[in-house]
Formats: structure tokens, C-alpha cells, sequence
DNA sequence: TGTACATCAGTGAACGCGCGTTCACTGATGTAC
DNA sequence: TGTACATCAGTGAACGCGCGTTCACTGATGTAC
């Protein structure tokens, strides 16, 4: 059953948004082809005339994910600030909204073991990120420790989010006021 | 071929030593019976002699982890204070010592997608480790906001090191002082 | 101290399951006339 | 505009592989006498 070009455009956009979901949720290894597939409303045989591989995927996946990322921060910036970034960043919320949240707290400590396509797109992606995080007239050290500290702040929160709610907050706290 | 008692305690502590280097190598689902005990020096047969299931030797290896961390950190603190020890975690020779480098910088975002009795070890090994890491004197929330900066900045260099190796020794400096 | 035997730590084959990838097939699309 | 046909997107069965777990077996340990 073969389907119209623009369905097939769609079909591609619904597969990559799976994968950006999936890739937040489970980290890179979780992005599977079934899964995905499913996700997107096809079953598994038809993934390969989209992309070659599941590595493929997840290296388009992770750099649509950046990018995402980094429109986010550009646009926060310019209008609140950086602590005015930051205060959203480090907000609660972004605790739960795993699957839409930033994708660098998702996945970084992944990225290190992933395969080349995966490792490259992730450091186009940050370092993308970064340079979009820095306000005119801040210290350009100052920017990237404070990126470091939100981060870092976020993905140990989350990382005791479910057994210890009061160090997760506390956490977010901690790192509100630099 | 039964061994003696002595050499069976010594092979436990074979195993968890090597489940604490793959933990940190691979993350906790990098942790493999079959890998695990081959680096021991035995079969995977005799796995379940020592532990019930993958998934609690990878509990214990958190904990255990964690605890070394914790020493380390309190004996560094007092040793050399707070910034003391940034500057030895900061080091860039941590970015490559990953399998006995820092446990929390390693496994972090895989944290929240296991099962609940490594997330448990991992949330009472992290309180332990931050406790341990506000000197005397100093604001507790400063105190925790740094290390989210530390770990953050490792976690982030490492994840670009391969590919950017000049941001990623950029981050380790720029948190260096913050 | 020496001997006979029960215990049990480690071996390696086997099983079930999930996952990435391949492939023959189907039937709707879109093009050539 | 209508018809015939080639194309090709998606289906679902199948394959190979790795991995966690089980189990019958082996032979050294350590205990009872």
C-alpha cells in the first residue's frame, strides 16, 4: 500500500518525533525501531525506506533535538535574560517533562558511548547551545559555568526526583541563586 | 570444582569490582553477567552463586560506587577545602579516567530509567556524597549549587571531548572558577 | 593424623526473549499515452 | 479527461545475534569419625 508523497513526508516528521521523544525518555540506546515505528502509527519493516539504520535515526534524532534546544534558549534569553532562563529551566516542571524538557539533561552522560554520528552530532549540538546561552556583554566563562551548573543541577535533581522529592527540589533551589 | 571460602569471598569482590568499572564504562545496562564475570576470570554459570539477578549486582556496584566517591570527596574536602577539590575533579586527566573516575558524572541521566532498587542506592549514595561535600562554614546551599556545577562541567566536557576537544577543556576551566 | 563422604563453587550447554535488519508481497499512487 | 501500467511505501514473517537465567555435572573442599 503504497502512500502519496506528502504522506510519506509526514510519515518521516511523525518517525522523528518518536525518536525525539523516546530519545529523552529511554536515552539513546532506547530509541528502537519497533518502538518508534509503533509510536508513529506503522509497523517495523517500513522504517528502512526512511532512514539506513537505527544509529542513523538516532543521530538525526539528536541533532533535531539540539537544534530544538537551542531555539528554546535563544529566544528565552534574549527576552528574560539568563536568570530569567535559568528560573524556567530549573523550574519543577521541568522534573516530570522529561520526554519535552532539555535534551542535553536527558542523555549526556550516554553520549560519550555512543557510536561517531551520535558523539558528533551531540557536540555540534552543544556546542551550538552554548554559544546561543551567552548573553551579550556576559563573561563568556561565567555563561558556560553557569550552563554547566544548570545541567548539572537538573539531571541530579532527576536523578533523585522519585526516591528523595526534598534533595531534587532542593537541588533546583540551590542552583536558582548560582 | 569447589573453591575455598577465602577464594570465594575473593571472587565476589572480583565481580563487584568489575561491575563497578563496566558501571561506569557502560552505564548500569552496560553491566553484563556474561562481560562481568569473564573480567573476573570465571564463567557466567557461576554468577548466581553470588548474586540473585543483573539487576541487584548493579545495585550493590552503586552503592559501593558511591560510597568510594564519598570518601574520596570528604577526605579531599578536608584535605584541601571545596575549591581544593574542584580543581583536582576539574583536572583534565578525569575526563578520561572515566572507570574509576567519578560514578555520578558517569551514570547520571541513566539513573532515572532503571529499576527502583538502583535508583534507590544511586538517591541514598548522592545525599550521602553532597552531605559530605559542604565544608564546615560554608553555605549549604553554595555548597550544593558548586557541585552541580562540577559534576555538570564533567559530564558535559566528557560528552564532547572526542569530537571538541577545546570545549570541552573550556568547560572544565570555566568551571573551575565559578 | 588419616580416611570416607557430603557439600557446593564454578563450568558450559541450553532456553527464551527482544531487537535490528532483510525480504517477498500488496495495493495505492502517479505517470505515460 | 480517461485508462493501463510501472513504481514504490508500508506490511508482516523470518533470521541471526546477544543477553539473562537455568540446570545437570564435576571435582576440590572441608567435615565427621
Amino acid at each position: 500500500m503504497k502512500v502519496s508523497a506528502a504522506k510519506k513526508a509526514q510519515n518521516r516528521e511523525a518517525i522523528l518525533a518518536a525518536a525525539g521523544r523516546l530519545l529523552r525518555e529511554k536515552g539513546p540506546s532506547g530509541v528502537g525501531v519497533a518502538e518508534v515505528m509503533a509510536s508513529a502509527g506503522m509497523t517495523h519493516g517500513g522504517f528502512y525506506g526512511h532512514f539506513p539504520s537505527r544509529e542513523e535515526l538516532t543521530a538525526v534524532a539528536t541533532a533535531q533535538a539540539l537544534q530544538q534546544a537551542t531555539g528554546y534558549l535563544a529566544k528565552a534569553v534574549s527576552d528574560l535574560g539568563l536568570e530569567g532562563f535559568a528560573r524556567q529551566y530549573l523550574d519543577k516542571a521541568h522534573l516530570e517533562e522529561v520526554s519535552r524538557g532539555c535534551p542535553i539533561a536527558a542523555t549526556a552522560t550516554d553520549i560519550p558511548r555512543q557510536p561517531d554520528p551520535i558523539r558528533a552530532a551531540f557536540a555540534k549540538g552543544l556546542r551550538g547551545y552554548l554559544e546561543a546561552g551567552i548573553p551579550e556583554g556576559t563573561d563568556r566563562a561565567v555563561a558556560l559555568s553557569r550552563h554547566c551548573g544548570l545541567i548539572g543541577a537538573l539531571i541530579l535533581a532527576r536523578a533523585v526526583a522519585d526516591e528523595d522529592r526534598a534533595l531534587a527540589e532542593e537541588l533546583l533551589l540551590a542552583a536558582q541563586s548560582s
